[in-house]
RNA sequence: UCCUCGGUAGCUCAAUGGUAGAGCAUGCGGCUGUUAACCGCAGGGUUGUAGGUUCGAGUCCUACCCGGGGAGCCA
């Protein structure tokens, strides 16, 4: 590609440190500045990274100096310098600049390098795209999609789309959005796996990887109306091979990002050794062994111990918090600042705090009064996660509480072949399935009986009709998934433009 | 749909029922190695909306609007 503004081609700040001691152009934003009168520091943002640029005022020209001197936040600017080794840098290297050009102009860019809430930021999605965090969560998105796309690939499984606009609702139509099709009712996809099993009759072993939508009227950390699911559906798997697959997924994926994405979990702050211990076997337990442990000593011991160290940790805070407003009279302005900052970041834990000591005891008094046959509430499967180190695996589900095409239990009918995989530290259900009903009578009971109309499931009872094998498939939410990797607290954040209820736009 | 917390400067937050403030951002001035740079000065407000109580309301009451996260449901 010829490049108007110089004889060579521009590069990446990715690949800055293999031109060391050469003379580049870089193209991007200014993402901020500090400087005196004659020597400034630009920090230049171009997707791959970020690099100090340094422009000193005896050693440009004076457009050079006046661009960097008037340049605002977010102008985009080409960057012509040479390229030296710093080790005080995070990339350990810094460019000393020779010339700049101003590409773009920016006013009053409304995202600071300091703090913003929640509902500001996702009013400008559309630029805080471009600040750090959501930059290092998007890339291990990135890595993360093509891992799992590597993962089943390089097993034999066959890519397949599912249609995203479907004419039968499955699962009762409160959950699915409806729209108009010539005159007649359909709705956004919820799950491809009826059309991953037609398919995996056919080529053996499949995947979707598409969008899925609920119209459930959830606000909370946990869901989006609009996210990615991977549904893999394998002919002749059994409950077993399934669960083995399963976890072979989640150990190579978590193996990727921990290969190829450090220096954005290093930027999210989130330990490595919390990913790092996601390895076989993970722990497998029933859905009566999961109640006995929800309902166990151990787990009220537990609990009891979390909400102590809350209960101390909010004592600590508040005196440390009466302190600082006893020095904040005779401080320093720099001291004050510090001050300021440090009671924001109390405020905001004693109010987590608060909301963990309010919800804790309610979560103590469920789990020890839960009744085999519910099915776990986002509480249960938290406080099961809090027992492991890595995925913990939960199967045999009762029948009443999963779906109608999940195979029977042959040694205990009231139990249903199903399976979920709950991500540690809290983060809950990521993967959910289990092997599917074989029998074609079966199934046209479990129609009838929840009360679906049969003329929709004929083609789905073909697949019984016509070489009925043992399968079995899951599927995983990648947003879950991504947020529990991320180590961040709220699924929204994972994706480029999330669709929550209340919030269609940007 | 229910429960709960909140809405004060462009942003993040303070303010016993009694003169609406700070930091950041912005503008101006100072500073040749800064890492959320620092130091000084300045501008910036219909306290979500509509009522009510009161000598006096950001603060108390009622209704509504908007947002947070929790329940239900789920990945």
């Amino acid at each position: 590609m010829a490049d108007a503004d110089a004889g060579f081609r521009h590069i990446s700040v990715q690949e800055l440190a293999a031109h060391e001691g050469q003379e580049v152009i870089l193209k991007g934003w200014l993402y901020s500045k500090r400087g005196s009168k004659h020597l400034l520091f630009l920090m230049l943002r171009d997707g791959t990274g970020l690099v100090q640029c340094v422009v000193a005022a005896d050693s440009v020209d004076v457009d050079t100096w006046r661009i960097a001197d008037e340049a605002t936040q977010e102008s985009a600017l080409v960057v012509t310098g040479k390229v030296i080794a710093d080790e005080r840098q995070t990339g350990g290297v810094e460019l000393v600049v020779s010339s700049l050009k101003l590409v773009g102009e920016s006013e009053g860019y409304p995202i600071t390098p300091k703090e913003h809430g929640v509902d500001f930021l996702m009013s400008h999605r559309h630029l805080w795209l471009r600040s750090r965090l959501p930059w290092a969560i998007l890339r291990i998105r990135n890595r993360l999609i093509v891992a799992i796309h590597t993962f089943f690939q390089e097993r034999g499984f066959l890519q397949m789309d599912a249609p995203i606009l479907t004419g039968n609702a499955v699962e009762g139509t409160s959950s699915l959005f409806e729209l108009d099709y010539f005159d007649e009712k359909a709705y956004l996809t919820q799950s491809g796996q009826l059309y991953g099993e037609a398919m995996a009759m056919a080529f053996g072993r499949i995947y979707t990887f598409g969008p899925t939508f609920r119209a459930e009227k959830s606000k909370t950390r946990r869901h989006l109306t609009e996210f990615w699911m991977i549904e893999p559906e394998m002919a002749f798997f059994d409950l077993d091979t399934t669960l083995d697959l399963a976890e072979d997924l989640l150990v190579y994926t978590i193996g990727e990002v921990l290969e190829h994405c450090s220096e954005e979990l290093t930027m999210l702050e989130r330990d490595p050794a919390r990913l790092e211990c996601v390895r076989k076997p993970f722990p497998r337990i029933s859905y009566t062994q999961a109640v006995a442990l929800l309902r166990s000593d151990e787990t009220a011991d537990m609990l009891a111990a979390r909400i102590q160290a809350l209960e101390e940790e909010n004592a600590a805070l508040s005196e440390e918090l009466a302190v600082n407003r006893n020095r904040y009279g005779q401080s320093k302005k720099s001291e004050r600042r510090r001050l300021d900052a440090r009671e924001i970041a109390i405020h905001r834990r004693t109010g987590e705090i608060a909301e963990a000591l309010q919800n804790l005891p309610v979560w103590k008094a469920s789990a020890r009064s839960f009744e085999w046959g519910s099915d776990f509430g986002g509480s249960d499967e938290t406080v099961l996660t809090w027992h492991f180190d890595r995925p913990v695996m939960v199967h045999r589900y009762p029948a009443a509480v999963k779906a109608f095409y999940m195979k029977r239990d042959p040694d205990d009918a009231r139990l249903a072949m199903a399976l979920d995989v709950l991500a540690p530290e809290g983060y809950g259900e990521v993967i959910g399935g289990g092997e599917r009903a074989t029998d074609l009578a079966f199934l046209e009971e479990q129609i009838a009986a929840h009360q679906l109309p049969k003329e929709a499931f004929e083609w789905y009872l073909d697949l019984r009709r016509f070489g009925s094998v043992p399968h079995a498939g899951f599927g995983l939410g990648l947003e879950r998934m991504l947020t529990w990797i991320a180590g961040i607290d709220h699924v929204r954040e994972t994706i480029p433009f999330p669709r929550l209820m209340g919030r269609i736009a940007p």
